[in-house]
DNA sequence: CATCTTTTTGACCAAATGGTAAATCTACGA
DNA sequence: TCGTAGATTTACCATTTGGTCAAAAAGATG
């Protein structure tokens, strides 16, 4: 009778039940909610349990521990986050690229602020559990789309900046917009920020790059 | 015989000793390594204790628990943290302001990035314990320098931007080579970064604002 | 050196927290 | 409707953690 090979613990099916797959994606959303805001230690699996309607054991049910719900978010994140820089289209116009690449990640602090911030806050630690990720995926992708803006500068087409920092202010002020939310509410007023912030955007990199 | 006035609980004088200011300054410069790395609720007294050299019963000597450790950070931090944006000067002239500006707070993020992830922490999780700080310290003088830097915009002196996004993306870029340093070390390699950060960055600033 | 104050420590607590085990309940196909 | 696999809960457990207390050690001071 072999086991059904896979993870090794729990007895959950290899095809999920409709159950499974809502319960499953309720204790995902609770936990990106409290671990986005009170970061991997400061959550705790009542908090999860509490905010996704659920017991704690049961909430154990479906996932083997803590560690393993933060890191199935962690690796779902990955993915999406990659995603805008890899619609860079190198053969597009390069400057309408980089701004759409802009405004594609302003949208996301718009509409996943909860990822932003948990990104951030693994970031922030060190990044224990998601380094692996950052040399893997993010590095070849970084280098790669860096050659083909390079590749445009020199060619003329876009002013000569370094891409790589070029592409560090683009996170940092898209970004900035969900992790530093609740400082510019307190400067600008509820949500008054991410309308204009875009208009600003692409003034500022258009200027900066500008051929 | 009238307790000394100061704070309820502990024996400390208002003459504090050598001993004491040695051993209080150790603490905090642990626990300043602590909560910068594992925020507020990631760290223990036990890492600071650790840190610092001391027994947590002795920490608790000097201070009155976790809680006021972490306040008498985040107290400190505000002053030096709005202090360039302080200097910035009204009567100076408007670009070299801006970019030394500019500079000022990517020498902090390089010499003082414990600092800034404290910050970024403590804002990342909402400001539950610096919302205060941020209505009444930083909200006038940002008002101030946006009114400053808008004035500069009329007068000609500078192209026209959104002085509070402009002053966003400068604490957004210059900040990101602090708290996510070690996304950036894995892109560019160790530390190389903050060199070649301070000329990106002028230039960046210059293409927005030279009139 | 004797005394008094300040500093440090070892032994504890109580609450919080991640996690377990076994019993119970529920859905659902035969 | 009955049996069973799947889902949920109740009652625990062990560890961690912020914090206390009284006693011991180390300074200062006359």
């Amino acid at each position: 009778m072999p086991q059904p090979s896979k993870s090794p613990t729990k007895t959950i099916q290899k095809q999920p039940s409709r159950i499974q797959m809502r319960n499953r994606s309720r204790i995902l959303d609770a936990a990106l909610d409290v671990f986005s805001t009170h970061g991997y230690r400061g959550a705790t699996l009542d908090m999860i349990a509490n905010a996704a309607g659920l017991s704690k054991p049961n909430i154990l049910y479906y996932f083997d521990g803590k560690e393993e719900i933060h890191l199935t978010l962690l690796n779902r994140l990955m993915e999406t986050w990659l995603d805008p820089l890899v619609e860079l289209n190198p053969e597009g116009d390069p400057l309408s690229e980089i701004l759409s690449y802009v405004q594609r990640k302003l949208d996301m602090s718009r509409d996943l602020p909860r990822e932003s911030r948990l990104f951030a806050n693994e970031i922030l630690q060190g990044a224990p559990r998601m380094a692996p990720h950052l040399s893997a995926d993010l590095k070849p992708l970084f280098d790669a789309r860096c050659a083909v803006i390079q590749q445009w500068m020199d060619a003329g087409k876009l002013a000569s900046a370094d891409p790589r920092h070029l592409i560090f202010s683009i996170w940092a002020t898209t970004q900035h917009y969900a992790d530093f939310a609740c400082q510019i509410d307190v400067l600008m007023g509820e949500g008054a920020a991410t309308d204009s912030a875009g208009a600003f955007l692409e003034v500022l990199f258009t200027r900066l790059l500008k051929p």
